[in-house]
DNA sequence: GTGGTCTAGACCACG
DNA sequence: GTGGTCTAGACCACC
């Protein structure tokens, strides 16, 4: 549970850590079912308040990729199902766009561009068919 | 110079305006030279306060694409030089991550992801031969 | 005894045994005078922490419904008398009032609100008079 | 937007406020598009913290009530889409089932729950088709 | 021990 | 002016 925060980024503290919980769990080092440190623990291990984590938590809870058992503490669920909600894959699709505008700006060959996608997406996606795969980063 | 704003996106509008202007001279839509409208022109044509446009504009001139000339107005410059910035290109990689890791658990395919981010490749780069003018700096 | 518990819930266990007990109760499942299990049993059975079963008893004792006897056990009161503290019926009130606002932005029709009510209650209140007799007090 | 908060009730204050909200565009005392108090405003209007206001509102936003716009304030969305998610209507039977049972325990008679229920559905389902209907509580 | 709520007060970005 | 984020510290309910 190294999370690598970036108290400069414009990102709020509590979107990073949402996201890298993400993405832990994609690349199985989060496996279902399994127990995310308490949110006194993380905000210690992490250096900031224990509201931050709760938010985190509570967004990750809504996004139906972990659950809070009372009493007991917050679990990876044991089935995230991917939902595919219009709004957001539009969302999606117009941030694509907007990385590509910046990719060009920035003087990013078009090959390059796809190769990295490609690379993210072999390094995630390999986790869910074969394990193997997902350390050929 | 028709561009969508959307006052309800959580991309703040000054950035709006940057984004699509950059789109804009990357179709050819805009071209090198070309005067932007004025600041209150733009303004009343969008329905939003002068002070955003003009932080719109102050964006533009630092990221070294447009230029005001005093009296005179705002125009596209001519050359505009991709910069490589190391910074930029990484927190851009660190976006791409992080957007394959939401299409992920949008249920979004690779191969759809991939034929996105082609499809808007072709679009912007297909009509200028920007990447190959790249080095030309 | 086979209580229903959620631990997703974000209803208490300790609630949602009292819930169920005194359901079982209307429901004549659990008849004047029978014998709760203990609460070790209780606890045991229901895979939960011994305090939680105790509160829950202790919560149905409150409200009039169960009775210890010190070394005997616990056992439901042989007559269970209504009584109509204004407070609580006016928080009923409330809390039904609040389901029907929700109901709406469900876009649940009033015909099925009332349909689901009047099942339920007919579902309790058919098997005993409970309406009739809760003068005898 | 006078509100009812109780302080010592153990509905949390931020979900009192999101509640009467929601009942109070249902009544059409609140209307589309209108603008809701500044946090700010709200806050030493109900003498609670902002942030308070700030959680009832993201929650509001959240469940497509209510949208804010960057800069200037907080409306009351133009068209609430009732959406019938399965999970909470399953959820709304439980809660009505429970207060079936609770209403027994109060000696309530079951015409009076019914008479209530129907009486709450007038007063707010009365404002989606006749509005004159919605005074006769 | 666990998470949830509330307060107070500060800082920031947006328009 | 607006809302959003973060911190610090307190209190509570649950198990």
């Amino acid at each position: 549970m190294l999370l690598n925060l970036d108290p400069r980024s414009h990102i709020p503290i509590w979107e990073q850590v949402v996201n890298q919980v993400k993405e832990l769990i994609l690349k199985e080092l989060l496996l279902p079912g399994e127990k995310l440190p308490s949110v006194r623990e993380m905000s210690s291990m992490l250096l900031i308040n224990p509201n931050t984590v709760s938010k985190a938590y509570q967004e990750l809870e809504r996004q139906g990729i972990i659950e809070t058992l009372r009493g007991k503490g917050t679990f990876v669920l044991q089935s995230i199902v991917p939902k595919a909600d219009e709004q957001k894959i539009e969302a999606l699709r117009q941030a694509l766009k907007q990385l590509v505008i910046e990719s060009s700006y920035l003087g990013i060959e078009k090959e390059s561009f796809l190769k990295w996608a490609e690379s993210y997406l072999k390094e995630l996606g390999g986790g869910t068919d074969c394990a193997e795969s997902s350390s050929d980063s």
